[in-house]
This record gives structure tokens, C-alpha cells and sequence, in this order.
DNA sequence: CTATCATACGTTATATCATAACAGTCAAGG
DNA sequence: CCTTGACTGTTATGATATAACGTATGATAG
């Protein structure tokens, strides 16, 4: 599989480069704050999810480590990406077995992906209702929900006028 | 990985074999009815999946229909799990790289999942609220959904009881 | 200062999940 | 009969992910 397949731009929301300072930034911030170590393998993953505007596979990030000189083996691009996820600086996207940057690493929030056939884009939106659904759907079944994975598969604004 | 991880007992909603043999008669009525081809393997797959209340991994159905004389070799299996999940008899969990027998093979429906870390049960669950909520966010990023993967994590009636 | 401990990084090796490409089988229709 | 298309099977390979272990570094207790 080539390099990061997904990651177009095509879409909306990806907000350039004046987005991906604050992203980083505020990243930057809420590691200070809370004591977790932002070490330099970590952020440039994180660097690099956000450059990507769009999700990379662990191999992806892995091959772009490796060329600057971290390790060349699978577990740092994982220990890395695994790390970010845990304490909500990235997404794993189940469906492309890839990771995308948190669009929100401010707040600990449910967030729901909105993935373009079209362009491979992913773009994160707010689930706060979608949530509220799913925690009633689950409440009705006796279940306790911890978290979620959802993740809508369509086309975006874009590549729907490119269909026309 | 051992044999079916993902299917265990301790949670509710698996009907037992009454519910087994509605689904699966639901199910082949349903194919004669479209002029869908339930062949041997795939009758045999969903029987399988059916039976293991939970979801099973590819290479356990795989393991299975080598021990009962059909194919050995993995496209065997992916083939009639991917036919069952295109044709509405099934579905794939994300989470798990894993597949369930779809609970209500009658209607063409939006299904949550909700996924027990205590027991490995998967449960199917009416999602029609959430797809509403999770379409909404999507027209308002402008983003045409065309289906969606939702899926809970969290610990299911028996489990939480269990924990106690 | 230095011993100790926890955390992180890197490696080798292997496990697990999935598909591409091609060959044989068989029933339906010309 | 013989072609065609759908299905099943194979070999081979690709893609994703983790286990287990050794080394380095930095904080802290003695």
C-alpha cells in the first residue's frame, strides 16, 4: 500500500497550516498541564497526523520516522500513535486501519468521523447528539457504555460537485 | 489466538436456539424470496456465526468449514462472510476484525453494536435514533453518509453485575 | 555521588488479518 | 454440445499489529 492513502485535499475543515499550529499548540498546552510527556517520537507523530490532513496508517507514520532517524520498527509508530490516542491527541479510524489528529485536543469530547470514498478525507465532527442516541440506545439494553467507534462512510461537499 | 474468542454466554439478547432458527429461517426466505444464491458455505457461515453468539474472527469460521470438508484456505472464508455482510445476513465489527449474524435479516436497517469487554458478547441494537443524529451531523458538515459503522464499548447487563 | 526504579525507546521475531490472481466445477441457456 | 457466468478452491503474498527483550535516560532515595 502506498503513502498515506488517505489524505487528500479536497475537503473542508482542514484548516491549513494556521489550524495545525494551534491544534499543535493547544496539544502542546494540555500535555504541559496534565503532566504527560510529550517526548520528541510523539510529537512529531502528532506533527505528522496533522500535516496529513487526513488519516495515516501506522505504517505510513512509521516510514516517515524511520527517514528522520527514529526507530524502523513497527512498534514505535504504534507505541507512538497508541500513546496519542490514549490520552486524546489522535483517532484511530477502525474502518482504514489508520489514525487522524484530534481536531479538539482541548476537551475531552465523543467525536464522530465523517470519511469521503471520494478523496480518503476524514474529517472529525461533532457527536454530541449522536452520542446522547447511542448512550440511550445502549441505557435501553442494560448496557454501560464506556466509548464508541462511529464513523460515517459517504461524500463530502466536495466530491459530491465532482460526481455531478 | 484461540477458537472464538469473541462468544460468550453470560449476556442476554442471544435467543437461544428458538431465536437461532428464526433468524436463520428469516434469513433463507428472505435470499429465495430476493433470488439470492444461499449456497452450502454460506449457509454453513451463518450458521456458524449464528451459533457462536458473539462474533467470530475470519480465520475461526475459517477453522470450522476446513474441519467439515470445504475449503482450507482464507478467501474461503472472506468470501461467504463478505457475501453474508453485503447481503444484509450479516455484519462486520470493526473493534473485533470480527463478524456477527445480523439479529433482524428481514429489514434493510441501521444497526448499532454494543461490544462487552466482560464477556465478548456483541449485541445488536436498534440504531435508528443515532443513524438520524449521525446523518444530521453529517448534512451539516455537507456530507453525503451512505451507511455507518457505530459500535459501543462498554460491559453489558450480566458483566456490570458480575464487576459488582 | 551513586544505587535504584520507572518510563521510554529500539530491536528481533512472530502473530494476525486480508486480498490478488488464477484454476477447476457446474448449472442454465443458446 | 459448448459457452458463459457464478461459485469454490488453491497458491502466494500483502498489510496490520503485538510479544518479548535489551538499552538508555532521568528522577529520586539513600
Amino acid at each position: 500500500m502506498s503513502e498515506h492513502i488517505h489524505g487528500a485535499f479536497c475537503c473542508p475543515d482542514h484548516s491549513g497550516q494556521q489550524g495545525a499550529r494551534t491544534i499543535l499548540s493547544q496539544a502542546e498546552a494540555r500535555a504541559t498541564r496534565m503532566g504527560l510527556r510529550l517526548t520528541p517520537v510523539r510529537l512529531r507523530t502528532l506533527e505528522l497526523l496533522i500535516a496529513a490532513h487526513g488519516a495515516l496508517g501506522a505504517y505510513d507514520v512509521l516510514e516517515k520516522l524511520a527517514a528522520e532517524g527514529y526507530g524502523t520498527q513497527p512498534p514505535v509508530a504504534y507505541r507512538a500513535l497508541n500513546w496519542l490516542v490514549e490520552h486524546g491527541f489522535a483517532h484511530r479510524i477502525r474502518r482504514l486501519n489508520a489514525f487522524t489528529a484530534c481536531a479538539h485536543p482541548s476537551d475531552d469530547h465523543a467525536a464522530a468521523f465523517l470519511i469521503c470514498t471520494g478523496c480518503d478525507s476524514v474529517t472529525e465532527a461533532p457527536a454530541g447528539a449522536v452520542t446522547a442516541a447511542l448512550t440511550q440506545a445502549a441505557d435501553s439494553a442494560g448496557f454501560s457504555m464506556d466509548r464508541a467507534t462511529i464513523e460515517a462512510v459517504g461524500q463530502c461537499r466536495a466530491c459530491q460537485g465532482a460526481n455531478a
